[in-house]
RNA sequence: GGGGAGGUGGCCGAGUAGGUCGAAGGCGCACGCCUGCUAAGCGUGUAUACUUAACGGUAUCGAGGGUUCGAAUCCCUCCCUCUCCGCCA
């Protein structure tokens, strides 16, 4: 959520801002409006309260039985008064909520600007293309025949967008898992939470994907719960509501958790493989900071989760996100891609994102400065990174001539020091 | 799922025949004074949001609704916590 104060006083950059984004800016006027149409009927409202109050104390002052009669009959046109604002007051309240909530953020001064995907710009490229002495297959067909992976029966127990890992490739995934929650707890400094994946809506509306994303989430049928698209949205409510003092700053997590997304916008896409699940795992990055310090926040968040990408030997680059393309909530935003050796394609591992303050405005997640002023924190918030597409990578990348894989080498303590994944060893 | 207790400010904790209570008191914290240092002591201050140029105003005592001129205090609904019993991984 922007800030209103921002929208009155700035309402040209914001809406040049907005602009960017593709967003019609004439939300903006309407906002306005609402926003002239809000304060002054509170401040209607305020008067008749103050005048409301001021009678009644007179009333409970006066002894006197008749006198007192009198003074009660009195207040009756300004309730009645008091009553017809009240019923107006919610309306516009909601109007101008509504509007507010479905704003997205705007980009900082430094986005590359762009229409949809056209403003993303490759920022570095790191690692050497794998070679091979042989076609190079993609990992639905390796993981397949070395028996780590069933489509058929995921397809049985769950649908289409479901499989199951099996031997050795559940072992891979699990291996990832611990080894990542390793280095950001041990070397990046950050806590490990393992939060619920089934939260409240405020949960939702805090992150930004609701009220505008509902269409890919999933929700119990009682509708009080609904299922985390991504750690992202537990762990920044952690503190919701809360005001944290500027001496904890920064607060850095870190968490595995499964994940679930409709899908219903891409259906169709990414059919093959494990690319594109309705269910998936994830290590989470979350971070809250000092606005002072959340924007090197945002390129030390990227680096610890480029971190893996190197250590585990892959091919991978780093994709400043244009204006277009940024997600509804964040206002800059790296994207980690990793080369899928069989695919010949680069795969998202890694979103990168700063919200300066829009999230925590939603979320209400604040933090007292040495000034002793209440302000919001900044966010951000990174994968760190999506296993089933890491699972991919490294299937692909390091697939041999026989078709088994070779385990990188970080891996290999938590895969009971094995260096191939083999038919046999499945 | 059934029975009992309860939800007040950063924390503890008063406040039930409805009235000047945003809320006593204590602790904690901040600033100042005092003090050779420390400790103790003294004084002042110490919720949040919206609104106002400012003074100020309004709202909030788990949430929502109701009664009333007026509610932390009465009524209704819901949520949550604790606890006893049942059930269960």
């Amino acid at each position: 959520m922007l800030d209103i104060q921002r929208i009155r006083q700035d309402t040209d950059a914001v809406k040049k801002g907005l602009a960017l984004t593709g967003t019609d800016s004439a939300i903006i006027d309407q906002i306005l409006a609402l926003d002239a149409q809000r304060r002054s009927l509170q401040q209607e409202g305020d008067e008749l309260r103050a005048q409301l109050n001021n009678q009644s104390k007179n009333i409970g002052r006066e002894k006197d039985a008749d006198k007192r009669q009198a003074l009660i009959s009195a207040v009756g046109t300004l309730k009645d008064k008091l009553r017809e604002l009240s019923s107006e007051v919610p309306k516009v309240e909601n109007a101008f909520e509504t509007l507010m909530l479905s704003i997205p953020n705007i980009p900082l001064p430094e986005v590359p600007v762009g229409e949809g995907e056209s403003g993303n710009t490759e920022k570095a490229v790191f690692g050497d293309l794998p070679e091979f002495d042989f076609p190079p297959k993609p990992h639905w067909e390796l993981m397949e025949e070395l028996g780590i992976i069933d489509f058929e029966r995921g397809q049985k127990i769950s649908g289409s967008r479901f499989y199951v890992l099996k031997g050795q490739g559940a072992r891979l995934q699990r291996a990832l898992i611990s080894w990542m929650l390793e280095v950001h707890t041990e070397q990046h400094g950050y806590e490990e939470l393992y939060p619920p994946v089934m939260v409240r809506q405020e949960c939702l509306v805090g992150t930004g994907n609701l009220p505008k994303f509902g269409e890919n989430l999933y929700r119990d049928i009682e509708g009080e719960h609904w299922f985390v698209p991504t750690a992202e949205v537990p762990v920044t409510n952690f503190y919701r509501e809360e005001i944290i003092p500027v001496a904890s700053l920064p607060i850095k997590h870190v968490a595995y958790t499964p994940c679930f997304r409709r899908e219903k916008m891409s259906h169709g896409k990414d059919t093959r493989g494990i690319k594109r699940g309705h269910q998936f795992d994830k290590v989470e990055l979350v971070r809250f900071e000092h606005p002072d310090n959340s924007r090197a926040a945002l390129e030390e968040l990227t680096e610890h989760a480029r971190k893996l990408l190197t250590m585990l030997g892959l091919r991978h680059r780093v994709l400043t996100i244009g204006a277009g393309d940024l997600s509804f909530v964040a206002c800059m935003k790296y994207d980690l891609e990793t080369w899928a050796a069989g695919t010949s394609e680069w795969l998202e591992v890694s979103s990168c994102s700063l919200f300066q303050d829009f999230q925590a405005r939603r979320a209400k997640i604040r933090f007292k400065d040495n000034d002793g002023k209440n302000k919001f924190v900044h966010t951000l918030n990174g994968s760190g990174l999506a296993l089933p597409r890491i699972v991919i990578s490294i299937i692909e990348h390091y697939q041999q001539k026989d078709g088994s894989i070779r385990i990188p080498e970080v891996l290999r303590p938590y895969m009971g020091g094995q260096e191939f994944i083999t038919r046999s060893s499945s």
